[in-house]
RNA sequence: GCCCACGUAGCUCAGGGGAUAGAGCACUUGCCUCCGGAGCAAGGGGUCGCAGGUUCGAAUCCUGCCGUGGGCGCCA
């Protein structure tokens, strides 16, 4: 990150306080100091509501406290501070040195791709993301793709602000759907019907005639799919650390274990034959069955040893992060009361819902099912758009939103697609420092350079920009919202692509000194783009 | 009927207590004697779904209503 704009952060919350110490103001109880990035340039590099949110309970009006809080603070002023102002209904305003922002270039040279926005808010908790966990019956399907980019990009985040992740895979591998599957797969390796409510894809026909005489169906089957699944993410690089299976939680009892542990709680009852979950005790709007009153365990009790075990392995101070589908979110409850019931701490269990996408290619609704046959698979999407414009389109809004993912569109190699747009800001700055390469400019070390000749509108800009990149991060991880990320990266090629085209590098009518200033600036400036992109998990190709 | 999310420019979406609400596409108009014009710049375009409330301040928080998507099984 830069370390220091954190320290400057801090550096302005102790001014601010100190100065409305100074005026005998005493804060508010709740007052929290506001200091924030102002939307206008003119307002400065921080703004802060110290003299809005304390002037009434002060009974001092707010604009005039404000003025006397930036006289004290002109007159102490802190670190990096050029200049203190009022404006508005009484923001205190802060305009920073410009040495600021060529210290932020230098970091991010200095730090480079591993280390530039890296930061600790995570102390080293352990996490365990799970996401994807389609069911071992088949490939999984376009609408998994945004699950995968989520999941994963939570995870990268997570791990640049310095938590311990692990990736989460959760293999469905017994009940109804899995005897379907099988039966289904039989069926088809006979030659027969597939049984009521069993699979009719392509894909069985096709995986029935790979199957061995005489191979156990389910078995084979389930390593089939898992497979298929595995070698489809993978080419998204998307990878798991851990594959946990349902049928080893029933094999090792540990859905016993967590029966017993429920009853134990009280927190289980028997009636109409069948044993219940006491949810409605712990916010649920209902009680929810465990097993059925054929004996056969419902879904719900296997997760829920599932996340019992998962929370386990985490930790005490662990944390679970789940990423579900908008057609799961009605499970969310039930699963929180479950782990109420257990003991848990609610905070320990995180559940991300993802809304749906609709897919469609140039315009036309194109229909997920998985169940017709007519499923739009996730490796059709990567095939057709690539593996970068597939996860950047999949995490180009927010997850609380559905949006629609045109394939045609994410393919396209031009300018209005954002993928292309960013990886080209990226490749550009790539192009510059070849072709300084190629006209024979000897390069000066990083810190021999005079960043002070950075003066360009152009040139402040990335800057700016840049020294953001590690609020983002943070925001994105903490908020488990990668967009942010996604909404920073088309900010900030913007920015590059103007400063391509108004600030040259190399050339006959540019200054050594200029050049050589520019170029570490370019640098700089890939080390942003390229570790936005890998916190999203998209390349940053030096051509396109 | 109940639960969750969403409703912001013509379209796709950012912003999610702060100052004059932003970006891309589309539209209008400029810019190629130098690093990729696959670009850049300027302009027009808004009752932030509607109505109340809280607040010094609401697109943002709360309540109700309307609309859209998803969910509401001893299916998974």
């Amino acid at each position: 990150m830069c370390p220091f704009m954190a320290d400057i952060r801090t550096s302005l919350v102790d001014s601010l306080h100190a100065a409305l110490a100074a005026a005998g103001v005493e804060a508010p109880d709740g007052f929290r100091m506001g200091l924030e990035r102002p939307a206008r340039r003119e307002h400065g590099d921080w703004s802060s509501n110290a003299a809005l949110a304390t002037a009434k309970a002060a009974g001092r009006n707010p604009r005039e406290l404000a003025a006397e809080l930036a006289v004290w603070l002109g007159d102490n002023k802190p670190d990096d501070v050029a200049e203190v102002s009022v404006a508005g209904p009484g923001f205190v305003n802060f305009k920073l040195a410009p040495s600021c922002l060529h210290r932020v270039v230098a970091d991010a040279v200095a730090a480079g791709v591993d280390r530039f926005g890296r930061q600790n808010l995570g102390q080293g908790r352990k996490v365990i993301v799970e996401f994807v966990s389609a069911n071992p019956t088949g490939p999984v399907h376009a609408g998994h793709g945004r699950g995968a980019a989520y999941g994963d990009a939570v995870a990268r985040l997570l791990q640049r602000c310095g938590y311990e992740v692990q990736r989460e895979f959760y293999i469905n591998d017994r009940g109804t759907q899995m005897g379907l599957y099988a039966a289904s797969l039989a069926a088809a390796r006979a030659g027969e019907q597939a049984p009521e409510n069993g699979y009719n894809g392509q894909y069985i026909a096709d995986w029935a005639a790979e199957m061995p005489q005489g191979a156990d169906a389910r078995h084979w089957g389930r390593q089939r799919a898992l497979a298929d699944q595995r070698e489809v993410l993978g080419s998204m690089a998307v990878a798991f650390d851990t594959w946990s299976s349902e049928q080893a939680l029933v094999d090792s009892g540990a859905i016993d274990d967590t029966l017993a542990a429920l009853g134990e709680a009280g927190a289980a009852y028997e009636a109409d034959g069948a044993l219940w979950l006491r949810s409605s005790d712990y916010g649920d709007d209902k009680d929810r069955v465990l097993v059925k009153s054929d004996g056969e365990y419902t879904y719900l009790l296997p997760d829920i040893a599932y996340h019992r075990d998962k929370l386990g392995r985490a930790g005490a101070a662990g944390l679970l992060i789940t990423v579900w589908g908008a057609d799961h979110h009605g499970y969310v409850a039930r699963m929180k009361a479950a782990m109420a019931a257990l003991g848990c701490d609610p905070t320990a269990l995180e559940v991300a819902v993802t809304q749906l996408v609709r897919l469609e290619r140039d315009g036309e609704e194109v229909r997920l099912s998985k169940r017709t046959g007519d499923i739009i698979e996730l490796r059709e999407v990567i095939d057709e758009v690539g593996a970068d414009a597939a996860r950047f389109t999949y995490l180009l809004q927010s997850m609380d939103t559905a949006p629609t993912f045109d394939l045609a569109k994410a393919a396209a190699q031009v300018m209005e697609n954002p993928v292309f747009y960013v990886q080209m800001a990226h490749a550009r700055l790539c192009s510059i420092a070849a072709r300084a390469r190629a006209e024979g400019v000897a390069r000066q070390s990083a810190g021999e350079v005079d960043l002070g000749v950075l003066s360009h509108e152009r040139e402040l800009e990335i800057m700016r920009r840049l020294s953001a990149l590690d609020e983002v991060i943070a925001a994105a991880a903490e908020e488990r919202a990668p967009h942010r990320v996604t909404a920073w990266l088309r900010d900030f090629a913007a920015a590059v692509h103007s400063f391509y085209h108004d600030c040259y590098v190399v050339g006959p009518r540019i200054a050594p000194e200029l050049t050589q200033a520019r170029l570490v600036l370019t640098d700089a400036a890939r080390v942003g783009l390229a570790v936005g992109l890998g916190t999203l998990g998209v390349s940053a190709p030096e051509s396109m």
